[in-house]
Order: C-alpha cells, then sequence, then structure tokens
DNA sequence: CTTACCATGTAAGGCGTTACATGATTCA
DNA sequence: TGAATCATGTAACGCCTTACATGGTAAG
C-alpha cells in the first residue's frame, strides 16, 4: 500500500465522478490535468488492463452500446483504494524545467539565445493561462455548492497564480539580461 | 543530435565551470539545482561513463590526488556538445504536483484531509524558500559583472516567484475550503 | 473520397529510482 | 570506536514515451 502507482489513482479519480472509456480518460486529463499531470495512451491501456485484474475496475456491460468502445467502471475496491491513497501525504511534486536548465548554463553561450529561451517560455504561459482562466471562469459562474467543482477550481486558480508569477518574471530576467548586455 | 539526454548536459553544464567528482557533482545538483532538476547516484555514474566513453570528457590525471576519487574534466567536444544543446530550445518543462492530483481528486475524502494536503505543502515550500532567498542574496551581494552569476540569480528568483505564488494560494485555497465546510 | 477524429492496443527502448555492496576518512 | 560523511559503483525493477499497427465513423 505504501507506492501506489499515480496513473492508478489518476483514472480512479477520473472514474469515481462517471464511467468512461480509456480514449476519454485521455481527454480528460489533456483538459482538467494538463498542467500538472499527464499520461499518454500507452500507458494509459495497459493501466486500464491492470486496473481489472485487480479488481479495481470492470469493463461496463458493453449491451446495446457501440461495440467499438471499452467503458470502465470503477469498483467498491477501486473506491477503497482511492480513498486509501488520497488520505495519504503527497509523496512527490516535482518540477522539471528544461529552460531553467539551459537558463542556469548559459554561461557557455550568447545573451540573445539566453533572451530567446526566455521569450519562448513566456508565449508558451502566455498561450496556457486563458485556458486555465476559462476553466477557472466556468467553475465559478456554476455558483453551485458541488464540493468537486470546488475542488477543480482550486487547481485551477494555482496554475493561474503560478503562470502570472512565471510571467512576471519572464520580463524582469529579460531586462535583467538586456540591461547586462548593455552594460556589461 | 535530436534527442539530449538531459543528465548529459548538466553534467557537461556544471562540468564547464570546474573538474568535479560524480559525488560533487550531486551534491551541487542538490545544492543549486534541486528545485528544478535532480538526480541520483544510479543515474550520475553512469551517465559519467557514458560520457567518457562518447569522448564528452576524460578522468582527470590522478596523479598526486586523493586514489579514491575520479574527477572528471570536460573535452572539448564536450564543450562543444553543451553549447548545441543551449542553442536548442528548450522541448519539456514538466510540473508535476501529487498535491494537486489529491486537491483535484478530494470529492472522496474528507475536508480536513484536503486542508492538511495543503498544510503539508505550505510547509514545504515555507522550508525552500529561505534556502532560494540565501542563494539570491549570496549572489546579489557579489555585485561582480560575472555573466554566470546573473544566470544563477535569475533561476533563484524564479524559485522565489514561483514559492510566493505558492504560499499565497495555499492561504486562499485554505480559507475557501474551510468556508465551504461552514457554509457548505 | 479523404481528412480528421474516434478508439484500442502492442513492442521496443529510454530513463530513472531504490536498494544493495563496498570501503575510506573524519570527528567527537 | 562509532557515527557521519565521503566516495564509487551495480542490479533489479518500474514507469513512461514513441512509434507502430489496426480499424471505425463523421463531415466536408
Amino acid at each position: 500500500m505504501a507506492n501506489e502507482k499515480k496513473l492508478d489513482c489518476v483514472i480512479l479519480g477520473l472514474l469515481s465522478h462517471e464511467d468512461l472509456t480509456g480514449y476519454e480518460i485521455k481527454k480528460r486529463m489533456d483538459a482538467a490535468l494538463r498542467f500538472f499531470w499527464s499520461a499518454s495512451f500507452g500507458s494509459i491501456y495497459p493501466t486500464l488492463k491492470e486496473l481489472v485484474e485487480a479488481g479495481l475496475t470492470v469493463k461496463s456491460d458493453t449491451a446495446g452500446s457501440d461495440r467499438n468502445k471499452i467503458t470502465y467502471t470503477i469498483t467498491d475496491k477501486g473506491r477503497q483504494h482511492l480513498k486509501n491513497w488520497l488520505e495519504l501525504p503527497a509523496e512527490k511534486d516535482e518540477l522539471r524545467y528544461e529552460t531553467l536548465l539551459k537558463l542556469f548554463f548559459a554561461g557557455e553561450t550568447g545573451i540573445d539565445t539566453t533572451i530567446r529561451h526566455i521569450e519562448n517560455f513566456h508565449a508558451r504561459i502566455s498561450c496556457e493561462l486563458p485556458l486555465l482562466k476559462g476553466m477557472a471562469a466556468n467553475l465559478e459562474s456554476l455558483r453551485d455548492n458541488d464540493k468537486t467543482h470546488l475542488h477543480y477550481l482550486l487547481t485551477a486558480r494555482f496554475g493561474i497564480k503560478a503562470y502570472e508569477a512565471y510571467l512576471e518574471w519572464c520580463e524582469e530576467a529579460k531586462a535583467a539580461l538586456i540591461d547586462e548586455r548593455g552594460g556589461g
């Protein structure tokens, strides 16, 4: 019980709300979790198979439904597994930014390259931020008392706060580099 | 040249400043890169071996030095490899926060557990932040015109900005959850 | 009729961690 | 003399991605 495979828990978490196919699980992750968790089909499908073998999910009745789709349902055991994991403290919060690596070692390259990295980073974040803001706006507009919506909203707000801080940093870092180029 | 192994580049980057042993490389990473990149001995030592085989580093003359230590030196080819990588755009900036995962799926558990996760996260960040601030203060106090020190400073400032945003978020998220518990 | 998307899966290979195994040195 | 730290390395294993392989469906 100590070493939970995270993708197991992500999938169980998604299935705890609604039955889903592997394809839909991937779509949900790309839509809602993309900025703090991701996975490929090459890990999702084998994981679903394992979850069925472990009795944490079952393939839904396919009676009447599209024969090409396989819809998964969480079992009681799966729900308990998810709950157990949720009670345990988070083990690892990891940030791995290649952009920072390139900045850290930028002594071996030109300042224009370094500025370009920061601009690329700025562009990517600027692109993601409106998506997060859209998510947050949607969730806020619901104005219901669904606990789940509050949790989604809080994760989106985390992303917004972080990304806004990143954008500020980009401006300052760029200015410092330009200043150094001029004054250096 | 398309798929650079990142640890290769990190090690070459560290060796571009000074000769180091595998053990020292690990220490440097834990000290200066810990918040955006990390590696274990189990990957560092085999990677060093590969770098020697590829002619990107050499084992230094051990004459006179401690026979138990193996110090590595970057070669011209290694320096070129590093430079090439630095010119390429960053491929992946990835954030993987289990804390956010547990918050996102917190519907299946109690609100006290959820608040505890946020408090744990807050505690961890509060612990890291002074280290980053210390790093930044040291680098600022140098007041030299070493380009490299500016780059170190900018990465530290990134961490400070991000972590300060996280801490703000923690307060707001906790308040929202407590509010929901009272008002829900 | 063909492009895009829906939908599932496998195989090879890369990268990394943890745990293990060993031994030297330093300091209290 | 015992603990902490320095120092190097291997083996097993886990998890993931990419690329491949296949076919259905919907819309223009």
